[in-house]
RNA sequence: UGCGCCGUGGAGCAGCGGUUAGCUCGCCAGGCUCAUAACCUGGAGGUCGUAGGUUCGAUCCCUACCGGCGCAACCA
């Protein structure tokens, strides 16, 4: 069974998940499910971001000592994520012993490589942000922070140690060149290239005078700045230090799934981290784009920021709708690779359509003629007479393609894909053959057809499970596939052919004879949202 | 300023050198009644940002301009 590791980027703990930030788990979550579905062993690591100067700061404001305040919010952000269903199989948090004895150990490695010199960082620090600022900001601002413009900016110089990227300028770009597929997309990949090309710096990677965080080992005043430790979460997770055994099975992670805008730490400074340890590099980092927010009113497509209070949660929109809904939306309307925006009238809008005019309207439609026509009891059911519904596609070709898009996170065009050459086709199926009429004239044909639209669900339940898992579950679960083939088992190869079998039957779950609806439609009314 | 992206019927997107420019939503007309006023069929609606250029031929390539936007080292 082949290993898949695949991991989102680990995320500051001292605001609450946005729904851009579950953009990002949503979409490494289907891929995580398609390759469980495809066979492989997943591992799939999510976490959090603690060692930063925000979170003793934040910690103290609520009265906290920092470590009780991160695992509070560990607990919090995996609620949400487990409310999405996301399906992560482990959550590091870098405050966690395992990952400042890993730091640690990598850290020290790089310095033995040579890679790591004492140096001066110099730079406008200001005290309303606690952090630097550069040169740019500063004179855009007319010198002085552009959020603190009361605040006078210090001039700190402080003696650091820099991590030598320049040094691995070279090396980089041979590895971009020789695997074309290492950034994705594409428009990000020409990015990096030209960033690495003419503006790759040496960076800083400690700091001084901070207790909370890691600590250098070769020089204790220090603590490991964020990104070095943070990127590390992705070794340290996977054994580094602590397992070697499981590390060399689990590394190099598969993909790194993460936001376009932290895709130069991800492509260029990461892997020169791993070059210099002697560690081999993931094969493949993703970064997706953003979701922005439409204006109601103006139609303005904004950034979502504390600011202008735009920001929308994921548990607003699963309470008031549901994971699936959410899931649904962002899969299917905003391009994993490039943005999206979200408006809860284009909620609705996906909503409707999408879920309860096709996938809901015609899982009811379906089991309310059999259990209608037939009690539920469709009888013994041949395979080889299931496949009428598909009016002779390609299904081999169609399971090809949506593989291909799935491995590619086109997850937008899968569903363009599902949409139109299997639930359309199940809808014009009905329309063509008729099968409530067929019910007062010749029974065993309208058994016929709905035999066949009873593998229809099969195959849809099968081919909707990475992205919709419970609407997946509830499709196959309408009959008694589960007999003919236990649901944890299905791959994408399983709905290339029809499976059915002796004793076909209605098995969802209904009240008063006719079937629970899935997605009730959403009335925002006149002026909400 | 540097690098990059985008501008296609009312809205959101595909197409990226070659038959009548596709899709989803919305709108209009018809059909059907198994279904969540849903589903099916048909229709109206686009000089593909502007101006040049390359080409037998450009929405798709090149140049300029206009307009919107992103990134520029810790802002998902």
């Amino acid at each position: 069974m082949a290993r898949y590791f695949i991991t989102t980027a680990i995320d500051y703990p001292n605001s609450r998940p946005h729904i851009g930030t579950a953009f990002e788990k949503i979409g490494a979550d289907a891929q995580a499910r398609f390759r469980r579905m495809e066979g492989d062993d997943v591992f799939f690591l999510m976490g959090n971001d603690e060692n930063t100067i925000k979170v003793p700061q934040r910690a103290r404001e609520l009265g906290l000592a920092p470590k009780p305040y991160v695992d509070e919010m560990a607990r919090q952000f995996q609620d949400v994520w487990r409310a999405l269903e996301i399906s992560f199989d482990e959550f590091i948090q870098t405050s966690e012993v395992r990952h400042h004895v890993a730091c640690q150990r990598f850290i020290q490695a790089v310095f033995d490589a040579g890679d790591i010199y004492k140096s001066v960082y110099k730079g406008h620090y200001c005290n309303g942000c606690e952090t630097f600022k550069t040169d740019k900001e500063v004179e855009e601002a007319g010198g002085r922070c552009p959020n603190h413009p009361s605040v006078p900016l210090i001039w700190v110089e402080e003696d650091n140690y820099f991590f030598r990227l320049s040094a691995y300028r070279d090396r980089l770009l041979d590895h971009y060149a020789n695997h074309p597929e290492f950034i994705q997309p594409e428009s990000r990949r020409n990015e990096i290239v030209n960033l690495v090309k003419d503006e790759l710096k040496d960076v800083a990677i400690t700091r001084k005078g901070f207790e909370w965080g890691i600590k250098t080992p070769f020089d204790p005043s220090q603590t490991i700045y964020v990104w070095f430790d943070a990127l590390l979460n992705y070794i340290t997770a996977a054994g580094y230090g602590s397992d070697p055994e499981r590390f060399a099975v689990t590394w190099p992670a598969d993909v790194h799934v993460i936001g376009k805008d932290i895709t130069r730490f991800h492509c260029a400074l990461w892997p020169a981290m791993l070059m210099s340890a002697g560690l081999p590099l993931p094969r493949r980092v993703f970064g997706h784009g953003f979701v922005y927010r439409k204006n109601e009113t103006t139609g303005e497509i904004q950034k979502l920021s504390k600011s202008l209070g735009n920001v929308v949660e994921p548990m607003e929109l699963i309470e008031r709708f549901s994971s699936e809904a959410f899931r649904y939306y962002f899969l299917s309307q905003c391009p994993f690779g490039g943005d999206g925006e979200f408006s809860f009238e284009r909620f609705a809008e996906a909503y409707n359509s999408g879920l309860a005019n096709n996938l809901g309207n015609l899982y009811s439609r379906i089991l309310t003629m059999c259990l209608k026509y037939f009690n539920g009891d469709l009888g013994d059911a041949r395979a080889d007479q299931a496949r009428a519904w598909t009016k002779g596609a390609d299904f081999p070709a169609l399971i090809q393609d949506l593989r291909a898009r799935i491995t590619a996170f086109e997850y937008g065009f899968a569903f363009q894909r599902i949409g139109r050459d299997v639930v359309d086709l199940a809808n014009l199926y009905i329309q063509e053959t008729e099968p409530f009429k067929l019910a007062k004239t010749d029974l065993p044909a309208c058994k016929a057809v709905l035999i066949n639209l009873a593998e229809w669900l099969r195959t849809t339940a099968i081919l909707l499970k990475p992205f919709l898992p419970r609407t997946a579950a509830t499709f196959y679960q309408a009959f008694n596939f589960e007999e003919f083939q236990p649901w944890s088992s299905v791959s994408y190869q399983d709905a290339a052919t029809p499976l059915l079998g002796p004793g076909l039957c209605v098995t969802a779950p209904s009240t008063g004879g006719k079937p629970t609806p899935l997605f009730p439609k959403i009335d925002l009314g006149p002026s909400s949202g």
